[in-house]
DNA sequence: CATGCATACTCGTATAGACGAGTGGGCAAG
DNA sequence: CTTGCCCACTCGTCTATACGAGTATGCATG
């Protein structure tokens, strides 16, 4: 005989609910996840064991299965199954990361701070150039045509989790060390103190929002996890805007914490 | 003869392409309205439309729909068609919206700050009572085991962006005006000030995620718009956390600004 | 002129079937 | 024992069809 199949685990559909039936098949999915009766990773029952279940089309079944997806809550795996997303470990982003003191020792920060955590950290795909500004990153540096581009990517675990590209002036960065692909110990603000731009305070704009095609494709985003696109903008004590740095992360990735004093 | 066909913009398939013809379609949308021959608010070609233009069966064409709605970029109305979606307006939170001058007013920050931009600001699904403490309200707020819970929407225009719910320990707030519907000009951290907790600093934690059926319903929030989760710890000067509030944003309605100190 | 209905067009839901392609296990051949 | 193939199972893509339900428009009726 048949074993007992994972979908045993679920209910009935209700005929005189007027809630479309994908959406209760969705319903009674994410509920069991909650409850953990699917663990995270854990196998979902097949499209086909579904449809017997509930006795309905393979599309109703896939419907379903696409309203759990762009939640962010399971993903296919092709030839596989659906599969609970297991959430991933998570980057806490502190309001002193940028501290002066957190520049002096000689690793970048990105993996010092990977380091202590147990996490294996690496910066790929960098590209170091000089390119027309746009119009937004002009307004923010105040007025510039072209500045230094530097682009750049985060893994952790070799996982990407964020992308960044830092803007600087021309007249500030080209010919030092900055416009080189490692830009040295304590990282660019270090250098930009040493060229006598003593760093004075930092802005940060902070978006979120679904990503790109493009950016699926460089940080491997599973459908239903959206982006953090954080704006940055470094001044120095002149009220000078030094640089501009675009982030886009991967949200299941982070955790963004700030502090405000209350004056 | 019949007229131009909307869709007359849209170029043709690839049949050699290993790019699902779904994507394609979406690719070619996608790309429409980032060149922006679909403004927004406009609608774009029908089903029925793309189906001749594409010679594809409708479910393809639903296909590169979902897919567009899944960006946030469009969104569909029963019986009306399928538009690009508008960005609405955002409001920005700066990081001094706490600072204690603020408070000096007599209505609430929302409101007044909506006024200054022109907006109707609404507040309602008011909810003060006492109840247990989660888990991770209680280690926020140092092991308390019942709190007041203060809970309200803002609306923007008519428009839910924001829902948030405070929690106080109950030795601070019961009895005192912050356990009533309406907690008096400059808010409860006004009160609590009063009450001799002066305020000293904030901190806050982000996360974007996308939202659960429950918040798609109270935030009215389209298909493919993520929330910003922020919640905010109130210190006291004395380093007792007196308030903590959980906030869900819509996060197409807000752009979150900070400033850093970079000593 | 105003009301209300018929109708055409829109997207929403659901079925049934077909083939393709990735994965993994078992079995047969070497 | 190892290699390699076949097969079963999985999700991915696509077609064709049907009916339901919301919207808007125009026309007929009062």
């Amino acid at each position: 005989m048949t074993p007992a199949l994972p979908s045993g685990q679920l209910g009935d559909l209700d005929p005189t609910s007027d809630r479309a039936v994908f959406r209760q098949i969705a319903d009674q999915l994410r509920e069991a996840i909650d409850r953990g009766r699917f663990r995270e990773g854990e196998k979902l029952p097949s499209e086909a064991e579904l449809v017997d279940h509930y006795g309905v089309s393979r599309m109703t079944v896939r419907n379903s299965f696409s309203i759990l997806q762009g939640e962010g809550l399971v993903h296919a795996e092709h030839g596989k199954g659906v599969f609970v997303r297991p959430r991933p470990p998570v980057r806490r982003l502190a309001s002193d990361r940028f501290a002066r003191r957190h520049r002096e020792q000689g690793k970048s920060a990105f993996i010092v701070e990977a380091d202590t955590v147990g996490s294996h950290a690496q910066v790929d795909s960098l590209e170091v150039k000089e390119e027309k500004a746009s119009q937004d990153i002009s307004t923010r540096l105040g007025s510039v045509r072209r500045v230094l581009a530097r682009r750049r990517r985060y893994l952790l675990d070799g996982r990407p989790v964020e992308f960044a590209t830092s803007y600087l002036p021309l007249d500030i960065a080209r010919g030092t060390q900055i416009a080189e692909p490692n830009p040295g110990p304590g990282g660019i603000y270090a250098r930009l103190e040493e060229l006598g731009h003593r760093l004075d305070h930092f802005e940060e704009e902070i978006r979120a929002r679904m990503p790109s095609p493009d950016e699926v494709k460089t940080l491997r985003l599973a459908s239903g996890v959206p982006v953090i696109h954080l704006i940055r903008t470094a001044f120095d004590t002149e009220g000078r805007a030094v640089e501009v740095c675009d982030t886009v992360m991967a949200a299941d990735a982070y955790v963004l914490s700030y502090q405000l004093p209350a004056t």
